[in-house]
DNA sequence: GACGACGCGTTTTTT
DNA sequence: ACGCGTCGTC
């Protein structure tokens, strides 16, 4: 047996020895869990199994790069090739393009980012005439996606009524329809979005038993990495294709499921033992990544969720210093004193940019930080945000491309259609578009016959339409024969896009000319690169899928020496030596939309833990008092999650008196709770009712006023549960007594709608409500 | 159809 | 504070 795996400790070996049949590994954060998967893979390989014969689904793809260059390393280049790695989007789009066919899609589809498929559901909504102030695009775009991710299809929404009255009930009776309209468009327009890809992927496997026989066949191994993090669509793939040979291999950490925004289910992995029959289950416990403050700390915090594995995570490091707790006045401070403490450590322990990150929870807060950093001249690389390939003039040379591949790709074209002005408008797009509905065919076709379809457009207008195809026949020629670099680089200068940032002179055009030719360079360095790949082509098509399932962590220029600005969702999986994570604000971390359930803010609370679980030597957390924020200053609280840690791991730098909400309750003090609330800006405005979603400040109060430990669900609330029932008289502390009119829920969730004797009907959840049952 | 002024929503996180 | 979409004017 090879000696490579005397370097895993026993809990490590243990789920890289297991054959056949499914396991689940729950890896503790820093425990090693990569390294189980790859040399698990390593060893099936060794085993004989054949590489073609494992499918490796991973969080990142650069996670799944830098897992086979480590498996090429210890079992050799050639046999690695050819594992199937990658994240679920990417892999399963490759999949479609060989099959999606069946489902009618053309092999050349093109994948719709968010941003292409808000657009097409804003226009939807503006070609049906519905108000788009009560169908918001962004909201609307969101409540498909989450169809998508259970696998409502059309048809399952219109035999759901409670989701047609949910949608109905918010005054939204159309979301049905616009629903179909959008599958349909997409569909006409060969393009599938995120979500598709996992749908068609789920449809196809559905549908044709053949399909799914074959890859059942092929993928005869599974590993997914990240198990926590898969929504439903997911595992039902994960679940269809393991079906026949069982041998499925899950990892992941309950504790660290931090995607439910996207559909993430975390009792996917609650719920392994249960799907799949003599359930492997190893646990890996011991860290090794951090300190054993850093760990226990982690530990204190994530203890006051209630809904968890089993786990004790341990390490055999040393202590390390304590967990360091800065106050400052404003956020501009709060940078200030960041690139301090950078600059400092890199004096005192000559440490590289590269040992740093500074992790936030909305991306909208690294602007203080880099002026911070810009003032001490520290290096810096921003993940995540607008990437590379959002920005503006990098999506229009990009849709030029697209269209080239696919020119049915609607939202490419009337990105484009117009840009640079030639003349064509917005009244003859609208045509366009209600012709090319009207035929059932794509507005490509619809140009490219023009001249025989009557429409009211001049004649000069369909002349610059028809020069418009022929640019872009002339583009799909060239494709032929060239490769992706020259055609992109003929694209560029043709349809003149360089020339127009060119000549508008001033310094964002000058960035933006300078950025496509950041561009074409990527694209000639992807050509290069793809030269040595079996079966890549260097295609412009490839190219194109590689940047639209790209994550940002993808386009790591590796070398050079940066401190690391991302958010902590972004940071999953990474370590730095020190980690600051800025922002310990209530509202901002625990962010103010997600602290109106509990596993909302267990959810925040595990975020927290990512984020400690960073950092390997020293952790520091910093809040300031004063924010800028939407432009203006407010004033901050600390973050609830400061006083969960246990006080022994930490050491406050600014002094603290009597804990982190001492300001708060001077200011409550001295001027009285209705005062300090005229102190806050940004009054509803006109009468406008506060924003849904934000909690009022009665909910702010009231989740504020609950210390750690009666969040939990100790003794009295099963007594109250036990004695409550509707009729019930109760007493509660604010409310006053009052009348149960409904129990409802079960669990964390269960809540009572009581009638208060002072007037208001109020549904309370039970595990936060200090209810007292009179009768 | 082009261009400029205004207003709105945005800032929770992402493939 | 900023960018984007909408509206009005030429």
């Amino acid at each position: 047996m090879s000696s490579y795996l005397d370097v895993l400790n026993e809990a490590q070996r243990a789920p890289v020895l297991h054959k056949d049949g499914p396991l689940m590994v729950i890896a503790g954060a820093g425990s090693g869990k990569t390294r189980v998967l790859t040399y698990r893979i390593a060893y099936l390989m060794e085993q004989n199994v054949d590489a073609f014969n494992i499918l490796a689904l991973t969080f990142t793809n650069k996670a799944a790069r830098e897992m086979k260059k480590r498996i090429s390393d210890m079992v050799g280049v050639s046999e690695t090739k050819n594992l199937w790695m990658g994240t679920f989007h990417s892999v399963f789009a490759k999949l479609l393009r060989f099959d999606g066919d069946k489902l009618g899609y053309p092999s050349n589809f093109t994948i719709y980012d968010t941003q292409d498929s808000q657009r097409l559901i804003a226009s939807i909504i503006k070609e049906m005439g519905l108000d788009k102030d009560i169908y918001k695009y962004k909201q609307i775009q969101n409540r498909i996606s989450s169809f998508k991710n259970s696998l409502i299809t059309v048809k399952a929404y219109f035999n759901n009524p409670e989701l047609m009255e949910a949608d109905a009930m918010a005054k939204r009776p159309r979301v049905g329809d616009i629903y179909q309209n959008y599958v349909d468009r997409c569909f006409k327009a060969g393009a599938m979005d995120f979500d598709d890809l996992l749908l068609r992927t789920n449809e196809l496997l559905t549908r044709f038993p053949d399909v799914l026989m074959k890859y059942q066949d092929r993928f005869r191994y599974i590993l997914v990495d990240e198990y926590q993090d898969t929504n439903h669509s997911q595992y039902l793939i994960v679940k269809a294709l393991a079906d026949r040979f069982q041998n499925i291999c899950v990892v992941g950490d309950d504790a660290q499921s931090i995607y439910s925004f996207r559909g993430a289910n975390i009792s996917n992995i609650l719920n392994f033992q249960r799907d799949y029959e003599n359930v492997g289950m190893y646990r890996l416990e011991q860290n090794y990544r951090s300190t054993k403050n850093i760990v226990n700390a982690a530990n204190s915090i994530i203890a006051k969720n209630k809904d968890q594995l089993e786990k004790v995570v341990w390490t055999a490091n040393d202590d390390g210093g304590q967990i360091k707790i800065h106050r400052s006045i404003t956020d501009a401070e709060e940078g200030r004193f960041v690139a301090q403490s950078i600059w400092d450590h890199k004096m005192n322990q000559q440490m590289h940019n590269g040992e740093f990150a500074v992790l936030y929870r909305t991306n909208s807060q690294s602007r203080a930080i880099e002026d911070g950093l810009r003032k001490r001249d520290i290096p810096y690389r921003i993940y995540g945000g607008l990437s590379f390939y959002q920005r503006k003039e990098i999506k229009d040379v990009l849709s030029y491309l697209r269209l080239v591949i696919n020119p049915k790709d609607e939202e490419a074209l009337k990105r484009v259609i117009n840009f640079p002005a030639r003349g064509i408008g917005q009244t003859t797009v609208d045509r366009l578009v209600v012709a090319a509905n009207h035929y059932g065919r794509s507005i490509f076709e619809v140009m490219e016959n023009i001249s025989k379809i009557d429409l009211k457009i001049n004649s000069g207008t369909k002349r610059k339409l028809e020069d418009f195809v022929t640019m872009i026949k002339s583009f799909q020629i060239m494709n032929e024969g060239a490769n992706a670099f020259e055609l992109a680089e003929h694209v560029a200068k043709k349809t003149g896009l360089l020339l127009e940032f060119k000549k508008d002179g001033t310094p964002e055009g000058i960035a933006k000319m300078e950025n496509i030719e950041g561009l074409l360079n990527g694209i000639k360095d992807f050509v290069e690169g793809q030269v040595e790949v079996v079966d890549a082509t260097g295609s412009i098509s490839e190219f194109l899928e590689d940047v639209a399932l790209a994550t940002d962590l993808d386009n790591e220029t590796g070398d050079d020496d940066r401190v690391a600005l991302m958010t902590i969702h972004l940071a999953k999986g990474l370590e730095f030596p020190y980690v600051y994570i800025v922002g310990m604000e209530e509202d901002l971390f625990p962010s103010g939309m997600s602290m109106n359930t509990r596993s909302e803010l267990e959810e925040e609370r595990r975020l927290f833990y990512v984020a400690l679980t960073r950092a390997e030597k020293q952790a520091y957390l910093t809040y300031t008092q004063n924010r800028y924020r939407w432009g203006k200053l407010i004033d901050a609280e600390p973050s609830r999650f400061l006083e969960e840690i246990d006080e022994q791991y930490i050491e406050n730098l600014t002094p603290v008196d009597g804990g982190y909400r001492y300001k708060s309750l001077i200011d409550a003090d001295i001027f009285g709770e209705v005062d300090k609330s005229k102190l806050r800006q940004k009054k509803p405005e006109k009468g406008t009712p506060p924003i849904v979603g934000k909690p009022n400040s009665n909910q702010l109060k009231k989740l504020r006023k609950i210390k750690p430990e009666l969040a939990r669900p100790v003794g009295n609330t099963n007594q109250i549960d036990a004695n409550l029932a509707e009729g019930s008289v109760v007493n509660h502390n604010r409310f006053g007594r009052g009348q149960v009119l409904k129990i409802e829920g079960v669990g964390n969730d269960r809540k009572a709608e009581i009638k208060f004797d002072q007037g208001d009907v109020k549904k309370l959840l039970l595990r936060f409500a200090k209810l007292e049952v009179v009768s």
